[in-house]
DNA sequence: TATATTAATGCAAGCGATTGCATAATGTTT
DNA sequence: AAACATTATGCAATCGCTTGCATTAATATA
């Protein structure tokens, strides 16, 4: 049987009370008192049980990190990355990490994990959750942050990387290569980040009085980056480069054009987005702008802590900057 | 103020302990009550507080899935995808997967999760735990099922892939393609997958009187992967396959033969294992073996759950069966 | 010295479920 | 009709912790 607070209570002769007060260090307990208490716990090995304090602080201390099902597959290293964040950054406050997928036919607040009081807060991944069902639960004080999102109709807490920033950083190094016919591969403007980057690209062009030329996929996969690259030849046959939205698109990219026969980067420069694991492996290697998710997980861990334990800030929006990574596809080496 | 049982008794006119024994199926219950407190409980939209049915049933609901801190970076593709298994199974039984990250210098039974309560079970991915920790926590009762792993102090249960099995399709096909001087990339021998597979490319070399010829390298990414061609060049100058234990190290191994000016697969046929995404893309596309990493997460939530509710099955091994995977790295295309 | 303050601790009532035992209501058997 | 099962339900204790309030002891003030 495990170790309670009355075996403490009882070896150290005192109450549960005052075990309880010294282990949460509560004030009014003797320097004496507390020495002993905690020598004792230490001396049992004692670990308060999570369920009764959680009943009785209404506080599990763990927190859910939802993913749509299909995001598991698709982009499961990108959430991936941001979980490992979210862990560890948790990690560090007492705090667990839950893990559940969502099918878009739920309402939010339905969520088991959520009425049953199993978790204290939510860190919500990418834009396909319903902007309704986020306000509603987020008004009604659940504590919630986004990243890789952002609402317009509510202040709330998100974290995103400066994506815009990215892409015109990205665009404009391609310019700078001396290429005046880009084409942007934008993904669903449903999602934030697709929208941001395709901002960045535009402003980065219209600086230069390039005319921005976008081609808009149904979805950001290795797959509708090899349809896209066939409209593009079509709608563009002088295209010199190609800006794509991520780097799955502009993998896909990349197999399909050398695959018709032209050679990346000398026929037609690519850059991408995200600098996930297969960027620097592809062939040629991909320019693309790094960005971290690890880091965008701790910030969304921490800032979910705070909102649990009831610090009451205004709403911010964390933009984390990003880093251009120049590999070959680009044209530089 | 979220719905309580008393709740629902209060409004159905009844106890909470009836209210109890209907939500948990007990017997003993007047069908019109039954039904009456069913009807009510949705009416009110109930869910009973995990803390509280935890503290009365000494049962969280909750698993712990268990990374080491390197795993996570490293193999972070792998472990994801047994937990995305591993989530969607526990799921339907009504469990939650709480993720962990450890390091090797702590005890598996100081795990606070395990201490405190939180959860019920642990699934364990990888070889990187101390036996010893493992034994000790089992042994204690604890539910415990190991992915990727067996032990031989215990009898435990384990979910493995048929690495012998699958090494042993690999290494026969690029026989088959006439090759005879094959050489094994293995990775650390401490590693339970890495000696299965091992014994695959062995068993299938003596069947076709080849002597095998191994190569052991300390780790299995694709660092280890470059380092390892330039040793097996030394070492095996007339060699013209190469049968890697993991995809990773496949991966770097044809970049650096490659660069080598080496042509794959017309001068060193290469081969792969585990078929990680980044497989089918790279170039030439990469011959491998496929293991069903999500399946294998279902199994191992399956059986822990059996052990969580008390089924006192004998510990089982099971290995899943693995695939052949040809692509062009092999030759056959 | 008697009284008001303050500091340290204990008591006991929650928190919201589960569950063994007692009880009431119903039906069966002599 | 008395005695006994049987069935359905409620009571109250329990799980292990937190916390408001009461209590005691020690110290300061009049």
């Amino acid at each position: 049987m495990p170790v309670t607070a009355s075996d403490v209570a009882a070896r150290a002769g005192i109450s549960v009370s005052t075990v309880s007060r010294v282990l949460n260090d509560k004030p009014g307990i003797s320097a004496e008192t507390r020495r002993r208490v905690l020598e004792v716990a230490k001396e049992l090995n004692y670990v308060p049980n999570v369920a009764a304090k959680g009943l009785a602080t209404a506080s599990m201390h763990n927190v859910g990190f939802v993913l749509y099902k299909t995001h598991l597959h698709l982009r499961a290293d990108f959430s991936n990355r941001i979980m490992r964040g979210v862990e560890e950054e948790l990690a560090c406050h007492g705090y667990h990490i839950i893990v559940v997928s969502f099918n878009s036919t739920d309402h939010l607040s339905d969520l088991k994990i959520v009425r049953e009081g199993r978790v204290d807060g939510l860190v919500l991944i990418g834009a396909r959750f319903s902007p309704r069902s986020i306000v509603e639960l987020k008004s009604a004080g659940f504590p919630i942050v986004l990243v890789d999102n952002t609402l317009k109709e509510t202040k709330i807490d998100s974290i995103l990387c400066d994506n815009e920033d990215g892409a015109y950083e990205a665009a404009k190094h391609v310019i700078e290569h001396g290429h005046s016919k880009i084409v942007f591969f934008c993904g669903p403007t449903e999602w934030v980040s697709n929208r941001q980057r395709c901002t960045g690209y535009q402003r980065a062009m219209r600086e230069a009085d390039l005319e921005p030329q976008i081609l808009y996929m149904p979805d950001t996969t290795i797959e509708t980056g090899y349809e896209a690259v066939g409209r593009a030849l079509e709608e563009y046959p002088d295209l010199t480069a190609i800006c794509a939205v991520n780097d799955a698109t502009a993998i896909g990219a990349i197999r399909v054009l050398k695959e018709a026969g032209r050679r990346v980067p000398d026929d037609v420069a690519v850059t991408g987005f995200d600098d996930i694991a297969w960027a620097s492996l592809s062939d040629p290697s991909l320019t693309t702008v790094r960005i971290f998710l690890e880091e965008m997980g701790h910030f969304a861990a921490r800032r979910l802590v705070e909102l649990v334990e009831g610090e009451n800030r205004i709403p911010t929006t964390t933009s984390l900057a990003t880093e251009l990574v120049i590999r070959q596809s680009c044209g530089c080496l």
